[in-house]
DNA sequence: GACGAGCTTTACGTTAACGTAAAGTGCTTG
DNA sequence: CAAGCACTTTACGTTAACGTAAAGCTCGTC
């Protein structure tokens, strides 16, 4: 959206063995096509929480996973303040009392009423696309048409 | 996505005899549910141009169309320069050129690239948040059963 | 042991998209 | 004619999501 060159929806390779199970800031970063201010920013806001090897950060797979959906997220206009609610209630599921369960599904129901808003918007707005692409193309051939017919300013 | 209020897809009343053809911009903000601030700022960024009558503001229907349409890319994430990029190139279509037409095209494509993959998006999403939804149930009964079994801390 | 690559923290800078406050204009209604 | 309402301009403030610069560790290697 704001990217002009075409950002990637995932990871860019996503079939590997994937043997070493954990990563670094950098090697995350390459992955996803952000950069390591961008993942440090994540972790000071609340979103992931990689351990530490000296003073180094140690990725693995959950947090590569929440990276993922993360971004996901941000291309759908979600804020981070959204996905951190959802993740941490997310993270607090299992012992979670009932209130803060019943205000999950809430939270829940929310998110996918906003994207339903969506799906109807991208409908739509491709419908606009479309018609105004039919109108260029038409444009384009009256323009060729006087051409061939020696019209030419 | 950023409104906590359920914010609706298009102006409130649609289908309404629309008689006057023009409106004071009051009017366009209620019906959007923006502030007529947000309505000047989208002229000043070159996405409106209302006619004046003494100092006021005349919307006409092209112009009540193009805010609406305005919102909708909002709603999906693009930026007001990119909306400002394909409605400018609209407007200049009749008597554009070649070269602008092709880069309408161009454009277009791009967008509609987007779009395609925000559907991948959205499809995904709502996959997480069925699964988190479905988790939280299984959870929230697991706490119904203990609670008739006379389970409780 | 100097160097570069890759990591770290701290902190100030930047951009988009408005919000908000101040001060003024113009109509109409009690 | 005073009050109120809807509009206007000007201008400074705010927030989210990072960018960027400075300064410092740590490791392998030439």
């Amino acid at each position: 959206m704001t990217q002009p060159t075409a950002p990637a929806n995932e990871a860019s390779q996503e079939a590997l063995p994937r043997q070493h199970r954990h990563y670094t800031i950098g090697e995350l970063a390459r992955m996803f096509e952000v950069t390591p201010r961008t993942i440090r920013f994540y972790e000071q806001e609340g979103l992931l929480a990689p351990r530490r090897e000296g003073q180094k950060r140690i990725y693995r797979e959950k947090d590569r996973v929440r990276l993922k959906l993360t971004l996901r997220g941000k291309r759908l206009g979600f804020s981070l303040a959204e996905i951190r609610e959802v993740v941490m209630m997310y993270d607090a599921m299992p012992d979670g009392n009932a209130r803060q369960l019943w205000r999950l599904l809430e939270i829940l129901a929310d998110k996918r009423a906003n994207l339903d808003r969506q799906l109807e918007d991208i409908r739509l707005m491709r419908m606009e696309l479309d018609d105004v692409d039919h109108r260029a193309r038409e444009v384009l051939r009256s323009l060729d048409q006087e051409g061939s017919l020696g019209q030419e300013d």
